[in-house]
Parts: structure tokens; C-alpha cells; sequence
DNA sequence: GTGGGATCGGTC
DNA sequence: ACCGATCCCACC
């Protein structure tokens, strides 16, 4: 039998397959993570599996496969598979994307699992026996701590753990060692799980659901059945109940004898949520995401690849999930851009979705109250299939949604950060005994500090942006790289003693707050408080718990949390969103006000939402008012068709970046033109207006820790030729790596 | 990635 | 002729 096996380099040289001899005494089969000699020297290193075969013909001497890592394969068939088309679709390396698939833990060579020492009574020995053999003849201790044990043991009648005995009766670790040569005890050794740890909390779950909820479970379960490679878009509006949707699905797909993964945002994997999921499917849950330890993770793999999970709830990652009998993928929130990598392989987690539904043949679930353009461009063309849930659970009413004119408020004579209105429905709330949500999408006291006197914004010595004030630390942070300084008492241009703070962030609306309600209990959550791993978690529940008032924070408080006394929604300023420079930020900036607004009134009293804003007549903010997503859904598209922009158009942006400016400007423009030539004499006559833009510019933001970044954007036109144009420019991008460093991002989230 | 062999320039 | 630094390449 001779094995292929890739080695776990990554490295473009030693990226393919090699060919090893398996030695009789090894049972080898595809997806085995193996130890191989490689290289001159024939040092040991890790490899897999990818096939075996019978026979190979040769002339040079074959070597042996070592030995096996784990028992069993590591990957999956199917897994293989994927990693190929992984590798082939983003233009990685083989191992890169293999390595998606695996927990770090796996690699090198490192202590893995996780055992416990245990020991029992042998059984064999009467009890009275054992106590005479340890006493002398007048009753005297003759090995007291040996005695302590034995009762110990005796009079629990349980199998206990050698690091409890040892806790519990300091120094017995001789005792024990003694006890097991004498026969009286047996000792065992245990693997053990390392579980994450997570509150379950039972749901009120409606045992009917609404017309509009049993169509959708009706629909997608006749698809897990059918084994019908379908992708379904739930939209359903905020309080719809679409997690319980989620979870009947899950239900039918596991009694079908299937597996399935339900992807979550990053950020809303909080608690609750993994708790709705605990409470409903038990040990049958494995979970997830970035905040696990290496040893967390790998052994939660692990139950899963060795079919004691059958569910994954997880971020973007789990969408790898070593099922080998996978029925259903769900992606919740699937509008939210964290679904993306932002590290090569830049892999989106509903294409890697798309592509297992089609090896499984099973249904994909994309459930948003905001579905992206994108998403609900191809139900609308018929590629998915739209389920919609219009209307709350329990015909609970969406919530009352107001703007705020703040240039109204200022002439008014109101030049404080609240609007008399959002001042009396808070009030209103707060008496009410109800609980509030603030939110601004920008942490720290005061976003920029400038000079009175000559214009001066102070910036970060290394980055090209303003630095935020902290009244917490009273010092200046950079929000890229984390720099931070004294305030100057004067500026550092001009000398002048003029130095003042413009700019609100959220430090400043608890502060407000503080002023303007004595005593109010509120809770920030922001990147600045969400320091310790728990934070998230603490933050959470102690204003679920109803010991807070209001909850102020960034965008992180936006999605997903069901506070059911939150009654009153509160968007300090809805503009910041509106001027970053994208093409994208009218869409984030409806779905993030629309996802807020969703906060408000989930339970019995219903909910209100105001929003405050330089710009109410803005589009964003008009139809997020009107809860329209069809309407802002027309208006925008209809922009993106004038402007052919995505889902009309792609973007491709190779971004440079480097010490030296003049330099990386100078190149980088000239690889850009180079490039350009390259795909106009590719796409001739016929394909030239393909390619709609190529601008080869500085980056919005010129330069972050200390690097200048220039960036060659291309927006092409969706044609059959694309695919080539891609691989065209991806080869392009690595013949001149050695050149200059860039990053090639197909439709980047941010063009920043 | 990594060590070995080829290659090149400098020195004894 | 000999040696170290560097490049290149194969690795099963």
C-alpha cells in the first residue's frame, strides 16, 4: 500500500503530494494525519493523508510512513475535497486550506488530549480485610494516610479522581501509589472533554408557531429530506422568532439522522445565544469561535468529529465542521461582513456553505432581518428561495420609530448630546421601570482634539487618522494601533493653549447620561471595557438581570440580544456610519439602525426607537424609520445599477503597503498599469469593457502603524469571462510577490 | 521550511 | 588551491 501525502508546510515549493510506502503493521486510510520522514536528513514531519493506493511505480527508493497521529482520519473525505476547491477558488495553498479544517491544537507537536487519573477499589479485597491489613493489632494507624483513603473510597463507593483524593487529603499521592501495588486499588485513566462553559437558559418556547414560522420549518425540513440542494433566504423582521425556526429545523434534521451547523456573527455568540441552543439539544451542542482556548477547541472538534455533537453552533470557521453526514446549514445574520475572512484564504462562509450543500446535497438556511443587497438580489432572481416572516411573534407591533433633526435641536438651543425628545422618552422608560439601549458607533470620550486657534487635529504619530480622546486613563488612543499620549496643555503646532475636544464617543453619552439622570445605573460596553475574556458574558447578563438601566455601547450591542424590559431604543447620532467612504455605507448603515430598532419592545409592552441624526431625510434612515426593507431594498439597487456597482460589478483591490512612500507610490502605480495592459490584451476587443475601472490611488487611510498603503482598485463587469480575469490577476499577483507585498481581496468588506 | 550541493568571489 | 557566503533546488 503506498500513501499521498501532503506535508503540513506551508510553503509553495513542498505544497503537492508525496508518495509513501505504508508499512505493514499500519492501517492507513485517506484523512490520517501521519509523521513521515521528509527531507534531506530524513527529519520528521507532520503530513496527511489524501488517498491511498495499491500500487506505484517508481525508480527512486520510497520511504516508510512512520506513524499515525490519531487513530483516526483527521479529515474527512469530503473535507479533502473542499480543501481542493478552497485552494483552487482563493488561489491558496493546499495545506493553507486543509489547515481550516483541523484545530491548531493538532499541529506539532504538542500535548493533546486532556486525562484525568482515577481510582477505584479493586473489589477484591473484603473492605474489612484491607482496614486489618492497614492496622496494627492493638487498632493503630499502621499506614494512616493509606487508611484515610481506602475509607474515603469506601464510603463514597465512587470511582474518584487521584486530583480530588490529593485536594482533599493533602500528601496522599504516596498513599495512592502504595494502595495500587498492593492490589487494593485500581487506577484508570480517563480522557476528558474540555467544555466550554455556558448558562443554559430555557426559552419560553411557543409550542404553535405562527402561519408564517411553520411555512419556513415546513419549507427548508422538505428540503433536508428531499435532499435538495436548495438555499432558502428567511427574511424575517426583528422578533419574527426566527431562532426557533433554526431549531425545528435542527430538530427534523437530526431525527432524519443528519448533523447540522447553525453559523452566528462573531459577536452575537454570547451566552444566550449558545444557551438557547444548550437548553434545546444538550451535549448534543458543540460550540465554536475565537474566544476558546486551543485545548477548548480541539477537544470540542474533536466530540464533534467523533459524532458525540451533532450540532455546531459557531462563527465563521465552523462552517468547516467535520461532519461526515451533514443535513443543514444555517447562517444567521448572514448580512454581517464578519461571515468573510479577512485573512487569506479569504474565504466567505456562505460560498464554503454553497459548496458542501452541493457534495451533501442538503439545504442551506441564510436568515436575516437585513438581508444583504447581494442576497436579496439573487432570492429576487430566483437563485434562492425567499421565505418571509413580515410580522413578531405573538402579533407583538414593531416598535414606534422617531428621527431627531439635531440641526433643529441646536437652533432650538439645545447643544447638548440628548434631544429633549430622546431626554423625555428616557425618562418615560426609566419610570416605567423599563430598561434602555444607547448606542453610537464610537467609543472613547471625544473622537478628535484640535486647536482653536490654528485647526490643528492632533494625529497619531504612526497612522493617518485623529486621535480619540479617553476620559477613562485621560490620555490619547489611536483606535488602529492602540498608540496612546498625554493630553497637551498646548498645541503642538502653534504653541497656543487653545486645545479643545470636538467629537462625542460613548464614554461621553454615559457620562451625559450620569448628568442628566442622577443616579441611573448604566452599563457600557464597548472594545475599551471588554477587556477580560468574561466581560462579555458578565456585562450581558447583569443587565438581563435588570440590576442596570440602560446599556450604552458600540455597534456590538446592535444584533441579536433579546433584553425583553428594553422598551426604549436610542441612536445618539446616526450619521457616523453615513460618511464613511463606501459604496457600501448606505446598506450598513439601514441594517445596523434596523437591527437596533429590533431591541426595543420583544416582549409584552411595546417598544420605542429614536433616532437622532444630522440628516433625516437620508434614505438609510427614512426607510429604517418605516421599517421598509423592500422599499430601501428598490431605492438602493437602483443605485447600484446606475453607479455599476455589486451585485452589478466586482471589486478586486490589491492593497501595497511599506515604510518607504515615495517608493511604494512609485511602484505601486506601476504595477497597476502593468496590470492593466495585462488584462486589456487578455480581454481584446471583444472583453475590454469588462473591465469598467482600474485607479491606482493611496489607500483612503494613506498609513497605518507606520506604513503608507497605496491600492490599485479594479471594478469589473459580471461576465462568463470573469472567472478568467480573476485567476489572470491572482497569477499576476504572485509572480510579483517577491516584488512588493500586497493583499489581493476579491469584494473586500471595506476598502479602507 | 530546510539542509546540501553548486557557484562565486575573496584570500593564502 | 581553499574557504565562507549565497543561491538554488529537491524533498516521495
Amino acid at each position: 500500500m503506498f500513501a499521498e501525502v501532503i506535508i503540513d508546510i506551508a510553503h509553495a515549493n513542498v505544497d503537492r503530494l508525496f508518495t509513501y510506502r505504508v508499512p505493514e503493521h499500519l492501517n492507513i486510510s485517506a484523512g490520517q494525519h501521519v509523521l513521515v520522514p521528509f527531507g534531506s536528513g530524513n527529519a520528521l514531519k507532520e503530513g496527511f493523508v489524501l488517498s491511498v493506493k495499491s500500487d506505484f511505480d517508481t525508480d527512486f527508493p520510497v520511504k516508510d510512513i512512520i506513524r499515525v497521529m490519531e487513530p483516526y482520519p483527521v479529515l474527512t473525505e469530503e473535507q479533502i475535497e473542499l480543501a481542493g476547491w478552497v485552494s483552487r477558488s482563493y488561489h491558496c495553498l493546499l495545506v493553507e486550506a486543509l489547515r481550516l479544517m483541523i484545530p491548531a491544537r493538532l499541529r506539532g507537536s504538542r500535548v493533546r488530549e486532556k486525562s484525568e487519573r482515577t481510582v477505584v477499589l479493586s473489589g477484591e479485597i473484603p473492605y474489612a480485610e484491607m482496614l486489618a491489613a492497614l492496622r496494627t493489632s492493638g487498632g493503630k494507624a499502621l499506614a494512616p494516610k493509606q487508611l484515610e483513603v481506602v475509607s474515603l473510597l469506601h464510603n463514597t463507593g465512587l470511582e474518584m479522581s487521584v486530583a480530588d483524593i490529593r485536594a482533599y487529603l493533602p500528601g496522599a499521592a504516596s498513599a495512592i501509589s502504595a494502595l495500587i501495588r498492593k492490589g487494593f486499588i485500581l487506577e484508570n485513566e480517563h480522557v476528558t472533554f474540555r467544555r466550554p462553559d455556558y448558562s443554559c437558559r430555557r426559552a419560553d418556547t411557543p409550542v404553535v408557531l405562527n402561519a408564517a414560522q411553520q411555512n419556513a420549518v415546513d419549507a427548508v425540513s422538505e428540503a433536508v429530506v428531499q435532499q435538495s440542494a436548495e438555499t432558502f433566504l428567511l427574511h424575517g423582521v426583528t422578533g419574527s422568532g426566527k431562532t426557533e425556526v433554526y431549531m425545528r429545523c435542527i430538530d427534523r434534521c437530526l431525527k432524519s439522522g443528519r448533523e447540522a451547523i447553525v453559523l452566528v456573527p462573531e459577536i452575537s455568540l454570547t451566552p444566550q445565544t449558545v444557551g438557547l441552543f444548550r437548553a434545546r439539544f444538550d451535549d448534543d451542542v458543540a460550540v465554536l469561535h475565537s474566544r476558546l482556548s486551543a485545548g477548548e477547541r480541539f477537544d470540542e472538534w474533536r466530540r464533534i468529529r467523533l459524532g458525540r455533537a451533532r450540532v455546531v453552533v459557531g462563527a465563521r470557521s465552523a462552517v468547516f465542521a467535520p461532519f461526515s453526514n451533514l443535513g443543514l446549514i444555517i447562517i444567521d445574520e448572514e448580512h454581517e461582513s464578519s461571515y468573510q475572512s479577512e485573512s487569506a484564504p479569504r474565504y466567505h462562509a456562505a460560498e464554503i456553505a454553497a459548496h458542501r450543500s452541493r457534495s451533501f446535497r442538503i439545504p442551506v438556511l441564510l436568515g436575516s432581518a437585513t438581508p444583504s443587497l447581494l442576497s436579496y438580489f439573487r432570492a429576487q432572481s430566483g437563485r434562492y428561495r425567499l421565505l418571509e416572516m413580515p410580522e413578531r411573534v405573538m402579533h407583538r407591533p414593531m416598535p414606534e420609530v422617531e428621527t431627531v433633526d439635531m440641526r433643529e435641536e441646536f437652533l432650538a438651543g439645545n447643544n447638548g448630546i440628548f434631544s429633549r425628545k430622546m431626554q423625555s422618552l428616557l425618562r418615560e422608560c426609566l419610570d416605567g421601570g423599563h430598561q434602555a439601549m444607547l448606542f453610537l458607533n464610537r467609543r472613547g470620550y471625544s473622537t478628535f482634539v484640535s486647536c482653536r486657534s490654528c485647526g490643528t487635529v492632533i494625529q497619531c504619530p504612526n497612522c493617518d487618522i485623529s486621535m480619540t480622546y479617553h476620559k477613562h486613563g485621560n490620555r490619547l488612543k489611536c483606535h488602529f494601533c492602540g498608540a496612546s499620549r498625554p493630553v497637551p496643555e498646548i498645541c503642538p503646532n502653534c504653541g497656543k493653549p487653545f486645545i479643545k475636544f470636538f467629537g462625542i464617543g460613548t464614554e461621553q453619552v454615559e457620562e451625559q447620561l450620569q448628568a442628566l439622570f442622577p443616579g441611573v445605573t448604566s452599563l457600557r460596553m464597548d472594545t475599551d471595557t471588554m477587556h477580560h475574556k468574561n466581560a462579555y458574558q458578565q456585562t450581558l447578563s447583569a443587565f438581563a438581570s435588570g440590576e442596570y438601566s440602560v446599556l450604552i455601547g458600540t455597534q456590538m450591542i446592535a444584533k441579536g440580544h433579546d433584553f425583553p424590559n428594553v422598551t426604549l431604543a436610542g441612536v445618539v447620532a446616526a450619521d457616523a456610519s453615513l460618511c464613511i467612504p463606501d459604496y457600501r455605507s448606505t446598506e450598513r448603515t439601514f441594517q445596523l439602525l434596523t437591527q437596533i430598532s429590533g431591541r426595543a419592545g420583544r416582549d409584552e409592552t411595546p417598544g420605542k426607537v429614536i433616532i437622532q441624526t444630522y440628516s433625516p431625510n437620508h434614505p438609510a434612515i427614512v426607510f429604517a424609520k418605516d421599517h421598509d426593507y423592500k422599499g430601501f431594498y428598490r431605492y438602493e439597487l437602483a443605485q447600484r445599477r446606475h453607479a455599476l456597482f455589486p451585485p452589478f460589478s466586482m471589486f478586486v483591490r490589491l492593497l501595497f503597503s511599506g515604510p518607504d512612500e515615495e517608493a511604494l507610490f512609485r511602484t505601486g502605480e506601476q504595477y497597476g498599469r502593468n496590470l492593466e495592459a495585462v488584462l486589456l490584451e487578455h480581454l481584446g476587443e471583444e472583453g475590454k469593457n469588462d473591465l469598467l475601472m482600474l485607479s491606482c490611488s493611496p489607500a483612503p487611510i494613506q498609513r497605518k502603524m507606520n506604513n503608507y498603503r497605496y491600492q490599485v482598485l479594479i471594478k469589473l463587469l459580471r461576465t462568463k469571462r470573469t472567472a478568467d480575469i480573476l485567476h489572470l490577476i491572482y497569477d499576476y499577483e504572485s509572480e510579483h510577490r517577491n516584488e512588493l507585498f500586497a493583499t489581493l481581496e476579491i469584494n473586500p468588506q471595506d476598502m479602507l
